[in-house]
DNA sequence: TCGATAGGAAAGCGCTGACTTGCCTATGAT
DNA sequence: ATCATAGGCAAGTCAGCGCTTTCCTATCGA
């Protein structure tokens, strides 16, 4: 729970969540392609490879590796769990 | 909204907002003491002030001023935004 | 008016975190 | 078998952040 803050505070590892929101399933290559291209981000691989690390570690992004690549999913259910903490379960049960 | 994810990193300032959650309208020197008592956080005044004024920046406390008193309230709305980023809009409308 | 109380400003220190660079492993194509 | 590709590991650098300390301002009670 303490990583996914953590996680989250870095404007670079929000690109990325963006970045695999609009599309799933991308190797660490695309989305260095992708971020350099699409948000002028000049970063790399290796600071991205870890933003990545960190993401996983949170649990915010779930990998699986297919031949010598390895593919990244975002994972909202991290995400769900924060907004409970100060937001009145008013929330319904269907946002979780 | 940087601010925001910037804010909510730190764990003491998740504390904080806590402490706010349960109980509104509390001064700095109030914070202090059920932060020491309740949570054994050994912090300066001063620490909790930097730690206030990050979170009033960020949106996420709203403070009035009130003689020489400051009361802090909590304010959840920049939480709520975050919602829209990353969890599909099938969060209903309610919850924003 | 004087002192106590509530809060703010600024400088300084230590540590964490982001990023790069260089080297290493493993998979796939030719 | 060999070379290129996809990715990981580790060390080192540098800026930012949390926290303390010291000093300063403003409001209230006696």
């Amino acid at each position: 729970m303490d990583d996914v803050f953590k996680a989250l505070a870095d404007p670079t590892r929000r690109r990325i969540l963006d970045e695999l929101a609009d599309r799933d399933s991308q190797s660490l290559f695309e989305i260095c392609a992708r971020l350099t291209t699409k948000h002028g981000l000049g970063l790399s691989r290796q600071g991205i490879s870890q933003h990545l690390a960190v993401l996983e570690a949170a649990g915010l992004v779930r990998t699986r590796r297919q031949g010598r690549y390895k593919f990244h999913d975002l994972n909202t259910e991290p995400l769900e769990r924060i907004l409970n903490r100060w937001l009145r379960p008013d929330v319904p049960e269907s946002a979780q």
